[in-house]
DNA sequence: CTACGATAGTTGCGTGCGCAACTATCGGCT
DNA sequence: AGCCGATAGTTGCGCACGCAACTATCGTAG
Protein backbone atom coordinates (compact mmCIF):
# COMPACT_ATOMS: atom_id res chain seq x y z
CA UNK A 1 0.00 0.00 0.00
CA UNK A 2 2.12 2.90 -1.41
CA UNK A 3 2.37 6.40 0.29
CA UNK A 4 0.60 7.62 -2.59
CA UNK A 5 -3.00 7.00 -4.57
CA UNK A 6 -2.33 4.85 -7.63
CA UNK A 7 -3.89 6.80 -10.83
CA UNK A 8 -6.90 4.84 -10.59
CA UNK A 9 -7.49 5.58 -7.18
CA UNK A 10 -7.12 9.23 -7.28
CA UNK A 11 -9.25 9.53 -10.44
CA UNK A 12 -11.96 8.08 -8.60
CA UNK A 13 -11.35 10.30 -5.49
CA UNK A 14 -11.38 13.35 -7.11
CA UNK A 15 -13.57 12.32 -9.61
CA UNK A 16 -16.07 11.93 -6.54
CA UNK A 17 -14.53 14.71 -4.15
CA UNK A 18 -14.98 17.45 -7.27
CA UNK A 19 -18.64 16.54 -8.88
CA UNK A 20 -20.70 14.99 -6.53
CA UNK A 21 -21.79 18.28 -5.02
CA UNK A 22 -22.32 19.65 -8.21
CA UNK A 23 -24.52 16.91 -10.10
CA UNK A 24 -26.80 16.93 -6.53
CA UNK A 25 -26.87 20.68 -6.80
CA UNK A 26 -27.68 20.29 -10.36
CA UNK A 27 -30.53 18.10 -9.30
CA UNK A 28 -31.43 19.98 -6.63
CA UNK A 29 -32.05 23.09 -9.12
CA UNK A 30 -34.75 21.47 -10.93
CA UNK A 31 -36.91 21.09 -8.12
CA UNK A 32 -37.03 24.89 -7.22
CA UNK A 33 -39.78 25.30 -9.64
CA UNK A 34 -41.74 23.51 -7.07
CA UNK A 35 -40.93 25.59 -4.44
CA UNK A 36 -38.94 23.00 -2.28
CA UNK A 37 -35.29 22.23 -2.25
CA UNK A 38 -33.63 18.06 -2.30
CA UNK A 39 -33.85 17.97 1.60
CA UNK A 40 -37.45 18.25 1.43
CA UNK A 41 -37.95 16.37 -1.38
CA UNK A 42 -35.91 13.07 0.21
CA UNK A 43 -37.81 13.46 3.47
CA UNK A 44 -40.82 13.57 1.39
CA UNK A 45 -39.75 10.36 -0.46
CA UNK A 46 -39.04 8.98 2.83
CA UNK A 47 -42.46 9.31 3.92
CA UNK A 48 -43.89 8.42 1.16
CA UNK A 49 -42.59 5.17 1.01
CA UNK A 50 -42.56 4.51 5.15
CA UNK A 51 -45.97 2.46 6.37
CA UNK A 52 -48.97 4.98 6.99
CA UNK A 53 -46.65 8.10 5.44
CA UNK A 54 -45.02 8.41 8.93
CA UNK A 55 -41.76 7.94 10.36
CA UNK A 56 -40.52 8.51 14.09
CA UNK A 57 -38.29 11.94 14.07
CA UNK A 58 -35.28 10.14 15.84
CA UNK A 59 -35.32 7.30 12.40
CA UNK A 60 -35.65 9.91 10.06
CA UNK A 61 -32.68 12.58 10.94
CA UNK A 62 -30.30 8.75 10.59
CA UNK A 63 -32.02 7.72 7.97
CA UNK A 64 -31.68 11.40 6.02
CA UNK A 65 -27.76 11.83 7.08
CA UNK A 66 -29.00 14.61 9.45
CA UNK A 67 -28.45 16.08 12.70
CA UNK A 68 -31.49 16.29 15.18
CA UNK A 69 -31.18 20.01 14.93
CA UNK A 70 -31.09 19.54 11.71
CA UNK A 71 -34.50 18.02 11.07
CA UNK A 72 -35.96 20.39 13.57
CA UNK A 73 -35.46 23.23 11.18
CA UNK A 74 -36.05 20.64 8.60
CA UNK A 75 -40.03 20.09 9.38
CA UNK A 76 -40.72 23.79 10.41
CA UNK A 77 -40.30 24.20 6.28
CA UNK A 78 -42.42 21.40 5.29
CA UNK A 79 -44.78 21.07 8.07
CA UNK A 80 -45.08 25.45 7.04
CA UNK A 81 -46.11 24.56 3.66
CA UNK A 82 -48.27 21.53 4.88
CA UNK A 83 -46.81 18.48 3.52
CA UNK A 84 -46.17 17.21 6.84
CA UNK A 85 -48.05 17.12 10.10
CA UNK A 86 -46.20 16.14 13.13
CA UNK A 87 -47.85 13.44 15.30
CA UNK A 88 -46.75 12.83 19.04
CA UNK A 89 -46.07 9.81 20.41
CA UNK A 90 -48.81 8.09 22.50
CA UNK A 91 -46.50 6.36 24.86
CA UNK A 92 -43.59 8.10 24.76
CA UNK A 93 -43.37 11.51 25.68
CA UNK A 94 -40.39 12.25 23.91
CA UNK A 95 -40.74 10.98 20.47
CA UNK A 96 -42.82 12.61 17.77
CA UNK A 97 -43.70 11.18 14.25
CA UNK A 98 -43.63 13.13 11.15
CA UNK A 99 -46.32 12.24 8.91
CA UNK A 100 -47.41 12.89 5.26
CA UNK A 101 -50.46 14.91 5.16
CA UNK A 102 -52.62 13.79 2.08
CA UNK A 103 -51.77 17.67 0.58
CA UNK A 104 -47.86 16.34 1.04
CA UNK A 105 -48.89 13.25 -0.61
CA UNK A 106 -50.89 14.61 -3.71
CA UNK A 107 -47.95 16.85 -4.06
CA UNK A 108 -45.13 13.83 -4.26
CA UNK A 109 -47.16 12.06 -6.79
CA UNK A 110 -47.03 15.20 -8.96
CA UNK A 111 -43.06 15.93 -8.43
CA UNK A 112 -41.90 12.65 -8.70
CA UNK A 113 -42.31 12.17 -12.52
CA UNK A 114 -40.42 15.62 -13.00
CA UNK A 115 -37.82 14.36 -10.65
CA UNK A 116 -37.17 11.26 -12.00
CA UNK A 117 -36.44 12.82 -15.17
CA UNK A 118 -34.16 15.46 -13.59
CA UNK A 119 -32.09 12.10 -12.18
CA UNK A 120 -32.29 10.31 -15.53
CA UNK A 121 -30.76 13.43 -17.54
CA UNK A 122 -28.39 14.62 -15.25
CA UNK A 123 -27.16 11.11 -13.70
CA UNK A 124 -28.76 7.80 -15.03
CA UNK A 125 -28.46 8.18 -18.61
CA UNK A 126 -24.68 10.00 -18.73
CA UNK A 127 -23.88 6.56 -16.70
CA UNK A 128 -23.77 2.60 -18.07
CA UNK A 129 -25.43 -0.20 -17.15
CA UNK A 130 -21.84 -1.46 -15.59
CA UNK A 131 -21.31 1.81 -13.55
CA UNK A 132 -24.57 2.14 -12.54
CA UNK A 133 -24.40 -1.26 -10.73
CA UNK A 134 -20.62 -0.27 -9.66
CA UNK A 135 -21.92 2.57 -8.44
CA UNK A 136 -25.19 1.18 -6.48
CA UNK A 137 -22.65 -1.57 -4.83
CA UNK A 138 -20.39 1.15 -3.89
CA UNK A 139 -22.59 3.53 -1.94
CA UNK A 140 -24.14 0.86 -0.37
CA UNK A 141 -20.66 -0.08 1.29
CA UNK A 142 -19.52 3.02 2.18
CA UNK A 143 -23.07 3.91 3.49
CA UNK A 144 -23.02 0.68 5.86
CA UNK A 145 -19.90 1.53 7.72
CA UNK A 146 -21.51 3.74 10.42
CA UNK B 1 -37.53 4.29 -20.38
CA UNK B 2 -40.17 4.46 -17.48
CA UNK B 3 -41.68 6.58 -15.92
CA UNK B 4 -39.63 5.08 -12.38
CA UNK B 5 -36.11 4.93 -11.56
CA UNK B 6 -35.59 0.52 -11.74
CA UNK B 7 -33.95 -1.12 -8.99
CA UNK B 8 -30.57 -0.86 -10.09
CA UNK B 9 -31.03 2.83 -10.59
CA UNK B 10 -32.57 3.33 -7.71
CA UNK B 11 -29.95 1.52 -5.86
CA UNK B 12 -27.18 4.14 -7.61
CA UNK B 13 -29.18 7.00 -6.56
CA UNK B 14 -30.47 6.74 -3.57
CA UNK B 15 -26.94 5.63 -1.99
CA UNK B 16 -25.02 8.01 -3.83
CA UNK B 17 -27.10 11.03 -3.12
CA UNK B 18 -27.66 9.98 0.69
CA UNK B 19 -23.94 8.31 1.60
CA UNK B 20 -21.78 11.15 -0.70
CA UNK B 21 -21.72 13.80 1.89
CA UNK B 22 -21.37 11.58 4.76
CA UNK B 23 -18.10 9.60 3.20
CA UNK B 24 -16.84 13.46 2.07
CA UNK B 25 -17.50 15.14 5.71
CA UNK B 26 -16.01 11.93 7.70
CA UNK B 27 -12.78 12.53 5.63
CA UNK B 28 -13.03 16.26 6.10
CA UNK B 29 -13.25 15.36 10.01
CA UNK B 30 -10.31 14.05 9.99
CA UNK B 31 -8.65 17.54 8.82
CA UNK B 32 -9.86 18.68 11.61
CA UNK B 33 -6.56 17.92 13.75
CA UNK B 34 -4.80 20.15 11.52
CA UNK B 35 -6.63 23.21 11.39
CA UNK B 36 -8.00 23.36 7.89
CA UNK B 37 -11.42 21.66 6.88
CA UNK B 38 -11.82 19.75 2.80
CA UNK B 39 -12.13 23.28 1.29
CA UNK B 40 -8.78 24.11 2.13
CA UNK B 41 -7.42 21.27 1.70
CA UNK B 42 -8.61 20.89 -1.97
CA UNK B 43 -7.20 24.35 -2.68
CA UNK B 44 -3.91 23.72 -1.25
CA UNK B 45 -4.29 20.88 -3.20
CA UNK B 46 -4.69 22.36 -6.67
CA UNK B 47 -1.84 24.98 -5.96
CA UNK B 48 0.55 22.64 -5.26
CA UNK B 49 -0.25 20.97 -8.00
CA UNK B 50 -0.10 23.92 -10.78
CA UNK B 51 2.88 24.98 -12.68
CA UNK B 52 4.92 27.76 -9.91
CA UNK B 53 2.28 26.78 -7.40
CA UNK B 54 0.02 29.57 -8.63
CA UNK B 55 -3.47 29.54 -10.26
CA UNK B 56 -5.47 32.41 -11.38
CA UNK B 57 -8.44 32.96 -8.96
CA UNK B 58 -11.27 32.47 -11.58
CA UNK B 59 -9.87 29.09 -12.94
CA UNK B 60 -9.01 28.42 -9.10
CA UNK B 61 -12.59 29.01 -8.73
CA UNK B 62 -14.09 26.57 -11.36
CA UNK B 63 -11.58 23.87 -10.52
CA UNK B 64 -12.88 23.57 -7.15
CA UNK B 65 -16.30 24.40 -8.03
CA UNK B 66 -17.19 27.44 -5.83
CA UNK B 67 -18.24 30.26 -7.19
CA UNK B 68 -16.52 33.71 -6.98
CA UNK B 69 -17.68 34.92 -3.87
CA UNK B 70 -17.16 31.54 -2.31
CA UNK B 71 -13.39 31.12 -2.74
CA UNK B 72 -13.14 34.99 -1.73
CA UNK B 73 -14.17 33.88 1.25
CA UNK B 74 -11.63 31.14 1.15
CA UNK B 75 -9.14 32.92 0.42
CA UNK B 76 -9.54 34.87 3.50
CA UNK B 77 -9.09 32.05 5.30
CA UNK B 78 -5.42 30.03 3.92
CA UNK B 79 -3.75 33.87 3.40
CA UNK B 80 -4.78 34.63 7.30
CA UNK B 81 -2.95 31.25 7.95
CA UNK B 82 -0.31 32.19 5.92
CA UNK B 83 -0.45 29.40 3.19
CA UNK B 84 -1.51 31.16 0.16
CA UNK B 85 -0.18 34.58 -0.82
CA UNK B 86 -2.57 36.73 -3.20
CA UNK B 87 -0.21 38.03 -6.42
CA UNK B 88 -1.87 40.69 -8.24
CA UNK B 89 -1.69 40.34 -12.53
CA UNK B 90 1.23 41.97 -13.77
CA UNK B 91 -1.01 43.50 -17.00
CA UNK B 92 -4.25 42.64 -16.25
CA UNK B 93 -6.03 44.93 -13.37
CA UNK B 94 -8.85 42.96 -12.87
CA UNK B 95 -7.16 39.55 -12.41
CA UNK B 96 -4.96 38.01 -9.41
CA UNK B 97 -2.97 35.21 -8.77
CA UNK B 98 -3.57 32.50 -5.40
CA UNK B 99 0.35 31.18 -4.95
CA UNK B 100 1.26 28.80 -2.35
CA UNK B 101 3.53 30.01 0.11
CA UNK B 102 6.72 27.77 1.42
CA UNK B 103 4.79 27.32 4.46
CA UNK B 104 2.16 26.12 2.62
CA UNK B 105 4.06 23.86 0.70
CA UNK B 106 5.54 22.23 4.19
CA UNK B 107 2.37 21.87 5.24
CA UNK B 108 0.68 20.04 2.40
CA UNK B 109 3.50 17.87 2.38
CA UNK B 110 2.93 17.34 6.01
CA UNK B 111 -0.66 16.46 6.02
CA UNK B 112 -1.54 15.08 2.46
CA UNK B 113 0.03 11.42 3.56
CA UNK B 114 -2.14 11.81 6.81
CA UNK B 115 -5.26 12.85 4.15
CA UNK B 116 -4.25 9.71 1.61
CA UNK B 117 -4.48 7.04 5.05
CA UNK B 118 -8.01 8.94 5.51
CA UNK B 119 -8.85 8.65 1.79
CA UNK B 120 -7.59 5.15 1.67
CA UNK B 121 -9.23 3.45 4.70
CA UNK B 122 -12.56 5.45 4.69
CA UNK B 123 -13.03 5.12 0.48
CA UNK B 124 -10.77 3.55 -1.66
CA UNK B 125 -9.82 0.11 0.65
CA UNK B 126 -14.12 -0.29 1.29
CA UNK B 127 -14.42 -0.79 -2.80
CA UNK B 128 -13.22 -3.22 -5.07
CA UNK B 129 -10.94 -2.51 -8.45
CA UNK B 130 -13.75 -2.66 -10.35
CA UNK B 131 -16.29 -0.05 -8.62
CA UNK B 132 -12.94 2.01 -8.26
CA UNK B 133 -12.39 2.15 -12.05
CA UNK B 134 -16.22 2.20 -12.89
CA UNK B 135 -16.61 5.42 -10.03
CA UNK B 136 -13.54 7.24 -11.94
CA UNK B 137 -15.16 6.91 -15.14
CA UNK B 138 -18.87 7.73 -13.87
CA UNK B 139 -17.56 10.77 -12.18
CA UNK B 140 -15.63 11.66 -15.20
CA UNK B 141 -18.25 11.28 -17.26
CA UNK B 142 -20.74 13.62 -14.77
CA UNK B 143 -18.12 16.23 -14.39
CA UNK B 144 -17.28 16.52 -18.21
CA UNK B 145 -21.24 17.79 -18.50
CA UNK B 146 -20.03 21.65 -17.61
C1' DC C 1 -10.76 58.27 -28.60
C1' DT C 2 -15.11 56.87 -26.79
C1' DA C 3 -18.69 53.80 -25.53
C1' DC C 4 -20.24 49.54 -24.13
C1' DG C 5 -20.43 44.69 -23.20
C1' DA C 6 -17.66 41.17 -20.91
C1' DT C 7 -14.73 39.64 -17.22
C1' DA C 8 -12.62 39.55 -12.29
C1' DG C 9 -13.26 40.05 -7.77
C1' DT C 10 -15.79 41.82 -3.42
C1' DT C 11 -19.68 42.61 -0.38
C1' DG C 12 -24.47 42.21 1.70
C1' DC C 13 -27.78 39.08 2.58
C1' DG C 14 -30.24 34.84 3.22
C1' DT C 15 -30.01 29.76 3.93
C1' DG C 16 -28.92 25.11 5.57
C1' DC C 17 -26.20 22.69 8.46
C1' DG C 18 -23.57 20.80 12.74
C1' DC C 19 -22.14 21.29 17.43
C1' DA C 20 -22.94 22.13 22.14
C1' DA C 21 -25.95 23.17 25.70
C1' DC C 22 -30.50 22.77 27.37
C1' DT C 23 -35.18 20.61 28.71
C1' DA C 24 -38.11 16.80 29.14
C1' DT C 25 -39.04 12.12 29.35
C1' DC C 26 -37.96 7.28 29.76
C1' DG C 27 -36.23 3.00 31.81
C1' DG C 28 -33.46 0.34 34.79
C1' DC C 29 -31.15 -0.37 39.38
C1' DT C 30 -31.16 -0.24 44.12
C1' DA D 1 -40.21 5.23 45.50
C1' DG D 2 -35.97 7.72 44.13
C1' DC D 3 -31.94 8.33 41.36
C1' DC D 4 -29.33 8.49 37.20
C1' DG D 5 -27.71 7.60 32.67
C1' DA D 6 -29.69 7.37 28.09
C1' DT D 7 -32.73 9.14 24.58
C1' DA D 8 -35.67 12.77 21.89
C1' DG D 9 -36.17 17.09 20.44
C1' DT D 10 -35.20 22.35 20.50
C1' DT D 11 -32.42 26.47 20.56
C1' DG D 12 -28.24 29.63 20.20
C1' DC D 13 -24.40 30.18 17.66
C1' DG D 14 -21.03 30.07 14.06
C1' DC D 15 -19.69 28.71 9.40
C1' DA D 16 -19.55 27.90 4.36
C1' DC D 17 -21.93 28.70 0.51
C1' DG D 18 -24.68 30.90 -3.54
C1' DC D 19 -27.02 34.77 -5.52
C1' DA D 20 -27.47 39.42 -6.75
C1' DA D 21 -25.65 43.85 -6.87
C1' DC D 22 -21.61 46.56 -7.07
C1' DT D 23 -16.81 48.35 -8.60
C1' DA D 24 -12.98 48.19 -11.51
C1' DT D 25 -10.71 46.90 -15.47
C1' DC D 26 -10.30 45.07 -20.09
C1' DG D 27 -11.09 44.64 -25.07
C1' DT D 28 -13.47 45.69 -29.10
C1' DA D 29 -16.47 48.13 -32.39
C1' DG D 30 -17.44 52.50 -34.20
Amino acid sequence: MSKWLSTHELRAWRGFVLNARTVLSDIEADLTEFGIDGGDYQLLAMLSEAPEHRVKLCDLASQLRLSRSGLTRRMQGVVKKGFVQRVEHASDGRSAYAELTSKGWKFVQRVAPHHVRSVRSRFVNRLSKRELSALASAFEKLGRHR
